[in-house]
DNA sequence: AATCCAATTGTAAGCGCTTTCATTAAATAT
DNA sequence: ATATTTAATGAAAGCGCTTACAATTGGATT
């Protein structure tokens, strides 16, 4: 491997010159500069990036945590960011962490071994505690969909409580009266405010929020299947059903037809997230969405202003969901 | 930030054998081992991988380039890696090449110099010499997705072709024999070898290819309705459509529907990857399995085998497609 | 021509670890 | 008890770079 010193040697120069045309920083004379590039490329010189870190104290490098790194979320969010990082040379350490807290936690504990100079985290099982914690120590770090008010400088989420409002306020508007909802998990928090937010909705709109058209499934396809045939079973008519994630309302179409339900005739159906296949379902997917994209740019954004001063970016710590209208949705007959 | 020296110190031992505790080489007492550790919790101990990458000459991370992170294919390869490379505590550096030979090449340069001990790449610009190149330079690299047979030991790869055979396969054995096809893009390796196999299907069976029943699309789902439009506009009857990807499948699936075709009672369908949205589609999508996941781990395998020298993992070099039987497929009436 | 200042460049001290080699301690053999 | 191995440790030389700080250079100033 060639070394800066035998670049230096070749063209002449210290070392430091060296270091100084690579990183363009300090003055160097035009002519120096180029006499160094030369020798650069005659060596084949390839910078060390691992031995400028350590002697700069600064890796350029962003680790990032994530739940799991399948399906179109996780990678649409990085995307984001990725596409904003690029821009400014810096790169990602990638990590999953399957809402488990010895791993969250080990993943966050190695990041930082390899002296990320931030981390994005999208955790799910550790605690506020230990992400204040952190903060307080000094890391830099912002948590995305997650909202913890003691840091919620470093936070960037979703308002999923209006995300709900605004399903249940659409089919509201367009007549329904009669709605069931498919929750997402309730242990999770944006199965809950999803949840808040519907029942605000009906609230506003002087509509009892009955808890026996309410169906409580995991974000998954199939618990959405499973909540309209429980719904059903129960008796209770309705004429709209909100889901928690696409997914799910994927999953409830699909039961309905199965009972010879007609979408949206019969019964009108949303979703939330608006995940890339919610257009490509037939009809095409009402549904809300979720800025993933967005919130991924803003991480980066964050990361930018933050830790490297890099100028102003645009920059929000609340995204705001909207209504996607498709046609999963009608006014009830 | 402490360092190793102080927990040397408070531990009354020479730096040399914290290191020995951290990395758990060389031989130390376990009464020693134990003081060391004592001294690292007191302290508050971090390593810092970033120094022990510059001495080591060894970073344990790979680097990963992928065209994209959105979408759910490439999530769910590098889910694959992860999943192995994390039980090896390595780490992976993500980049994207956005199928543009400059980014790639620009991106591959970063993560050699990261020193990546190893790169996995999704790459689709740069050229076979440019990969070949690296090998020979001594660059430990697995190539995923694309055959090359100078360094076939460095690729793996579905067998795109028997994937496309297979499809136009399950559609001769049911009785069809008025098959179009709707390709993805024709410069793509992919959406080549697709297509050969189907060819090769038709071919065995004595059925005559006819070019006005190939529709070159895109690989998204629009190019799949507009497929079915233009070939319905061009008046030969088909009675299946052997589509490139499964998005294209959803598209033209829509466009049947729309022009009062039923599938798969007037049109069978068929697709190809068999991505996680195609078992939510109604009815449930027939396509031929991509096990991205696996190919992603198999890279993971390779990379620890040749590069880690990590035991023997089970490895393949082409990776074998299957048809997954769903609704969208039945005898023409 | 002497002086001063800014622009360039060089010197060298780390950054925090790993690892070879030498040394010492402990264990086993004679 | 002594010689011989083997296990456990320490000393110290890097790994390849960055970055104060010092030194030099080359006008511009007076």
């Amino acid at each position: 491997m060639v070394t800066i010193k035998q670049v230096s040697e070749k063209a002449g120069v210290s070392s430091a010159t060296v270091s100084r045309v690579i990183n363009d920083t300090g003055t160097v004379k035009e002519k120096t500069r180029k006499l160094v590039v030369a020798a650069m490329e005659e060596l084949g010189y390839r910078h060390n990036v691992v031995a400028a870190s350590l002697a700069s104290n600064k890796t350029n490098t962003i680790g990032y945590v994530v739940p799991e790194l399948h399906g179109s979320f996780f990678g649409a969010m990085m995307g984001g960011t990725e596409q904003a990082l690029r821009e400014a040379r810096k790169h990602m350490l990638i990590a999953t962490g399957h809402s488990d807290e010895t791993i969250e936690k080990t993943q966050i504990e190695a990041l930082l071994s390899r002296r990320c100079d931030a981390l994005i985290l999208h955790v799910e099982a550790v605690s506020d505690d230990y992400l204040i914690n952190l903060v307080q120590q000094g890391v830099k770090l912002v948590v995305v969909n997650r909202y913890i008010s003691d840091i919620d400088d470093n936070c960037i989420s979703l308002d999923n409580v209006k995300g709900g409002y605004l399903a249940a306020r659409h089919l509201l508007d367009i007549g329904h009266t009669e709605i069931a909802y498919l929750a997402g998990s309730l242990f999770k928090a944006d199965g809950i405010n999803r949840l808040v937010g519907h029942k605000q909705a009906l609230k506003d709109a002087d509509i009892n929020y009955d808890d026996s058209l309410m169906y409580e499934g995991n974000f998954q396809a199939k618990s959405g299947a499973e909540g309209i045939r429980a719904l059903v079973a129960r008796g209770k008519p309705f004429s709209a059903v909100a889901c928690a994630n696409d997914e799910m309302a994927s999953g409830a179409m699909n039961a309905l037809r199965e009972m010879g339900k007609r979408v949206p005739e019969d019964v009108s159906v949303i979703g939330f997230d608006n995940i890339d296949f919610a257009s490509y379902l037939t009809p095409g997917l009402t549904t809300i969405d979720y800025p993933v994209k967005q919130i991924g740019t803003m991480a980066a954004h964050w990361v930018l202003d933050r830790v490297y001063g890099k100028g102003s970016h645009e920059f929000t710590h609340v995204v705001d969901p909207r209504l996607i209208l498709r046609g999963t949705t009608s006014s009830p007959e």
